[in-house]
DNA sequence: GCCGTTTTCGGCCCGACTGTTTTCAGTCG
């Protein structure tokens, strides 16, 4: 038995059971008891007694056993016969629950989004108790939006919508302060909506003024202190504000950037204080409010160091806090170890980029514009790369306290060999292998085109080893573990390139490569000066993955780093 | 349904907004 079905079976019984209008604590027992399953790194295998794991108790345990003991849920089946299969899909209607769907179906007969649909158009919704002519008008228009709306928004999207409305922040009156918040503040790599807190002392006006700033297609919400709205920015985008008093503003980003499973670990802890925690401050055993001049405080308060947004999620994290001073920060990166010139397709030139990276504090730099066979991007050929190296051997007597590393960014050929031949990359300090072409290619051809660049030695690093694109394309399709295994055992770097368009690898890989001791870089792949910024959202991806500072190649000199590659 | 070094029963995170009511249930994050 899959742990991955057991799981989806809980969760599903979870959803059953929504809808059947079970007690709502027993609904959220079972999706707890999937929650501990995914969260225990062991196999099922491993596992001997899955009561033993909290959440799981004598109820989800026996649900447990009969899956794997029989391949199905008993449970789930008898829920299934009295639950029709219709009623599914409408819990994922915005504002529609397991309550209403389950009126809907006892009252009216109502088991398909189609007889949902039929039953507004004859105007029979709104004469139910409870629901009225605006519910009716509300349930027909997601249904027919259902299908258009866009999911999740990937980073890169999220990114300028953020910082437009940041602009608009930025120029009302009356603002004392604002943040993101939400997913987006967390480094999440999609985002179902944005939010933002807002601190002010005249809430009515600023909404007002925020309102008419923005180009809404829709207002969900608008309330005293909350406002969500669709706005038209490239795509349809929700965005939550939420209006606070100054002193609230740290209590309320606290809050709004959850996640969720972080905020209801916290409250639970404050609760063993005999402190309440919410949006507006913290509650103390004698009644009075704490409210805090920073998160940092905020954490304090509970005796607890700062726990950066990055890795507030699963809520596991509280019990991780003596990780944190190890974590990899933004301050510990000493060098950008990949990006693009004008000798390529990047926008700046040699000089300029250099100077670039200087300004920002590192020690040591690698150009590494395309190779070759990327003629779309102007790829260097063996001569020009010589030429560029030799450049760059010039550039760097200037300096006496930076390096720049002559290196190339060279496309592993759909054919499985490499770009440049080994007298050339003997003449370079610091070779990337990528692929650019032929994704489409068998798993296996991948791989061994993966195999060629690794068995290398003149190969230093593995740049965005997927080729995924947030949110738009899952890449080339590699076995990672293979991958991974491969780099430890050819002593290679693989990359966290940084931009938002790919942070790859993902999360998941990035864990599985640190537990595998391959190290990892991170570097932004600027094709611009100001690209260089994407540092910043690389190493909060990889916080997310719980990077160690020691696995993380461009925080360690230059000689470490020399000594790791042989050069 | 799960949990317990104040508990084997009585809680389970907490508050806002909407649409329906005429004081509140349902949903959401």
């Amino acid at each position: 038995m899959n742990k991955k079905i057991i799981i989806r079976t809980l969760e599903k019984i979870a959803v059953y059971m929504e809808i059947k209008g079970e007690n709502p604590f027993k609904v959220s027992a079972f999706r707890k008891a999937a929650q501990a399953l995914e969260l225990d790194q062991r196999s099922l295998d491993e596992i001997e007694n899955v009561t033993k794991l909290k959440g799981i108790g004598k109820g989800t345990g026996e649900v447990i056993a009969d899956l794997i003991a029989t391949g199905k849920s008993s449970v789930l089946e008898e829920l299934q016969e009295e639950v029709p299969k219709g009623l599914i899909p409408l819990l994922k209607l915005p504002g529609m629950g397991g309550k209403k769907i389950a009126k809907l179906y006892k009252e009216l007969g109502i088991d398909s989004a189609e007889a949902l649909k039929q039953a507004c158009l004859d105007h029979e919704i709104q004469k139910l108790p409870g629901f009225g002519p605006k519910s009716e008008d509300k349930i027909l228009k997601e249904l027919t939006d259902f299908e258009s709306k866009p999911g999740r928004h990937p980073i890169w999207k999220t990114e300028e919508a953020v910082k437009f409305v940041e602009e608009i922040l930025g120029a009302i009156e009356g603002i004392s302060e604002f943040s993101v918040a939400g997913s987006y503040r967390r480094t999440k790599e999609t985002s179902k909506d944005l939010d933002f807190i807002i601190a002010t002392s005249d809430p009515k006006t600023v909404k007002e003024k925020l309102l008419a700033a923005l180009p809404v297609q829709e207002t969900i919400a608008s309330g005293d202190t909350k406002v969500s709205v669709t706005v038209e920015f490239q795509d349809m985008i929700d965005i939550d504000f939420r209006l606070v008093a100054p002193e609230e503003f740290i209590t309320a980003l606290h809050h709004f950037t959850g996640s969720k499973d972080h905020n209801v670990r916290m409250r639970q802890l404050a609760k063993s204080q005999n402190k309440k925690i919410s949006e507006y401050g913290v509650e103390q055993p004698d009644g009075s409010i704490a409210t805090f001049t920073s998160e940092a405080d905020f954490y304090a308060h509970f005796g607890m160091p700062f726990i950066p947004p990055s890795v507030r999620e699963d809520g596991r994290e509280i019990d991780r806090l003596e990780e944190l001073p190890n974590l990899v920060a933004l301050e510990d990166i000493t060098a950008d170890m990949h990006m693009h010139t004008t000798w390529s397709d990047g926008a700046h030139s040699l000089p300029e980029m250099v100077e670039a990276v200087r300004s920002k504090g590192y020690s040591y730099m690698a150009i590494t514009d395309h190779s070759q066979y990327l003629k779309v991007a102007n790829g260097l050929t063996p001569e020009r790369l010589l030429q560029q190296n030799a450049e760059i051997r010039e550039l760097n007597k200037k300096y006496s306290d930076f390096d720049i590393l002559s290196g190339t960014e060279m496309d592993i050929l759909p054919d499985g060999s490499l770009d440049f031949d080994d007298e050339v990359l003997g003449q370079l300090d610091f070779v990337i292998a990528s692929i650019h072409s032929s994704f489409q290619q068998p798993r296996d051809q991948i791989m061994e085109r993966i195999l060629t660049a690794m068995k290398n030695p003149l190969v230093d690093m593995i740049a965005h080893p997927t080729g995924r694109i947030v949110g738009q394309r899952d890449g080339y399709d590699p076995d990672v573990e293979q991958l991974l295994d491969w780099a430890k055992e050819y002593g290679k770097i693989v990359e966290l390139n940084a931009s938002p368009y790919r942070l790859d690898l993902a999360v998941e890989y990035l864990e599985m490569a640190q537990e595998k001791g391959v190290p990892v870089a991170i570097n932004t792949d600027a094709h611009a000066a100001e690209q260089l910024e994407v540092m910043a959202i690389g190493v909060k991806h990889a916080q997310k993955a719980w990077l160690k500072k020691d696995n993380v190649v461009n925080t360690w000199p230059l000689e470490r780093l020399r000594a790791f590659i042989k050069k």
